[in-house]
DNA sequence: GTCATAATACGAGTATTTTCGTATGGCAAT
DNA sequence: ATTGCCATACGAAAATACTCGTATTATGAC
């Protein structure tokens, strides 16, 4: 039996995880240049976490060729209800609807965001 | 002009604002026996951490008796907005209908509260 | 006043996260 | 084979967050 930590990515570890999640699979290099975009750090440090990004399990990586190949373990969506569960939690008192109303509430969501949305409530209601 | 720090509570801060959210005003007693029910810590990490936000400006304390009362600064819904805002930059790729979506999926929200979201939801399509 | 109780102040240790410098090795071009 | 360029490995500093022991002081009971 393997032993799961609960490993819960840091701030850092998240985006590093988002470009992941978006390329399916990155180098380095790739996600580096792609946090330049909106953060400034140090190649090494980019590379020192994504080693212990590896340690921890969070990524895995293909070691064949000179240039390693990094790949997420954990999905987007895990990741997600993991955070949005922990938040309704310690920030809006168990009520995840309050998030909903956050959420919505000053800010963007296109018409057919708000579609698809309304298409899911409607559902939640019937299953009542 | 006052200078705004952008005061990004930590996970002990926000579980401590939390309860001083919930009572308004409490002593560092208080709040700690309401901490002692989902965590265990001392007593003086409890009354450091307080300390601590109030040098932060995240609370403020009537010091007028031996035992300060400490009153929050920062909102609840500010503090709400402020970190789902953060969650949909950092998990959601800006899209905060999914992270709406992940909320409703895979949780509680009673028949009223579906009912409110509706409501919102139809006002903010009138108004595009 | 003295004593016991309970509160604050504060320093410092520990842990975790983030940062970066330096060493080392492979590889391609010359 | 030498050189230059990238890549990894690794250690350790810096920054931040959390924890707790101890000293000090106010206050009320006696």
């Amino acid at each position: 039996m393997t032993l799961i930590k609960n490993t819960k990515p840091t701030e850092s570890e998240l985006e590093i995880l988002q470009v992941l999640w978006n390329e399916k699979a990155a180098t380095v290099r790739t996600v580096h240049e792609e946090l330049l975009k909106t953060k400034d750090a140090g190649y090494t440090t980019t590379l020192k976490l994504m080693q212990i990004m590896f340690e921890k399990g969070l990524v895995t990586r293909d070691e064949s060729s000179k240039t390693h190949i990094y790949q997420p373990v954990v999905t987007r969506e895990k990741t997600q209800k993991q955070f949005v569960n922990r938040m309704i939690d310690t920030l809006f008192a168990g009520s995840s609807s309050d998030l909903v109303m956050q959420a919505l509430g000053g800010h963007d969501a296109s018409e057919e965001e708000l579609e698809k949305i309304q298409q899911l409530i409607n559902q939640l209601k019937k299953e009542k």
